[in-house]
DNA sequence: CAGGTTTCGTATCGATCGCTATGGATAATT
DNA sequence: AATTATCCATAGCGATCGATACGAAACCTG
């Protein structure tokens, strides 16, 4: 029943479920969860209803396999800038810049998939848009995490708050991702993020907020 | 047949039009265009169907109607702001600290009805994500009509770009309308519009991008 | 080859979607 | 009071929603 595991014998699947998965994961993507239907999975993945709840089990688990896929294939950027052993500033350059780029790929679509995926949603849909909430928060806090190791590192000022600073970074990252989906270039996105790196206080500097 | 025209005879309404009107863009808000059924929207305004279609022609009629209703009553600080005759650096200030405030009112829908009306939307509803993103360039347009009005007065560096500029805070204030829909309180809006405002640049101030 | 298991294609299911036909009720006009 | 116009309430329209029942087909094991 489950595509992860090796079938002992059976009728043998006539299509790839990791490509069905890539069809559903950008049209989800593209217009959001809800406004996805059946039909325009259909269409897309090139499958049968049955094929799709046979190995996807219904419509909510697809969309949930669709965020981890996402989560694996498109925004390794995330990681990447926040793991590497640069600088904190260098690093949320990294991670800005790194959206612009991933935000506005060409022939995928625009911004990111935890922002468009349910900002809004109907009420039997609120377990959805609370699950992209939480990868938003998980953003979020894993930006927290390495500014407080750049504050350890003084990097930054002592008496910053970094979920303060988190909070903006994070907020700067779902603009972009709403600026892209009204058509910025990465280029525009670019010097969007080099605009909000210049918010970033140094080392020893000064900190109002 | 409509509401703005007085009736020369009949039987009178039994409801006010216009808080119905303000019921269902409380409604829209909360849930966007899409995800906001007929249904709910009956019990929000207290109205049968046919109530709804005769004083607002359709679903369609009756989102656009709320836009404009939203853009009246609920974000004149933005208008005020960006009017006020005041240096730049005081105007985008207001605007900022002003959408902090208004993304986080008690009793309201987080975040701004523009951003989360439609942001992802079906085939079907592309015509509302159009609008949607037609009122979110607008005020884009109108942060980079302030800003070049503010250069103009020396309050700016010359060789400022006050498109890139405005897509920034348009960016900015896009991300605040996702963090209050996350539950960022009014207080860590404010502190995030602050932050943001530390990358505007000071008059003569050398300017990179 | 027989038995077991899984997926296949076809044809739908009941529920909800946005929307409206119908006819009685209530007002201003004449 | 008669006419005209508008709105009300009940009931239900066709279309689409997410999800399935069914039996035939295709594989592994014995």
């Amino acid at each position: 029943m489950d595509n992860l595991e090796k079938a002992r014998g059976g009728r043998p699947r006539a299509f790839d479920p990791d490509r069905a998965l890539d069809a559903a994961m950008h049209l989800f993507w593209e217009h959001g969860y809800e406004a996805t239907s059946l039909a325009m999975l259909r269409e897309a993945m090139g499958l049968t209803p049955p094929q799709i709840y046979n190995a996807f089990t219904d419509k909510e688990t697809l969309f949930r396999k669709a965020l981890t896929r996402y989560h694996e294939t498109e925004i390794g950027f995330a990681l990447d800038a926040l793991s590497a052993q640069v600088p904190v500033r260098e690093a949320i350059s990294r991670l800005l810049l790194g959206a612009a780029d991933a935000y506005s790929r060409p022939g995928k679509p625009g911004g990111c998939l935890f922002v468009s995926g349910a900002l809004a949603a109907s009420p039997q849909a609120q377990a959805i848009a609370d699950e992209l909430r939480a990868y938003r928060k998980a953003s979020e806090a894993a930006i927290a995490d390495r500014l407080a190791k750049g504050r350890a590192a003084g990097e930054l000022p002592e008496e910053l708050s970094v979920e303060n600073l988190a909070k903006y970074i994070a907020g700067v990252m779902n603009g972009m991702s709403i600026q892209a989906r009204d058509g910025a270039s990465a280029e525009e996105l670019r010097l969007l993020a080099l605009t909000a790196l210049a918010a970033m206080p140094a080392e020893g500097q000064k900190w109002q907020a």
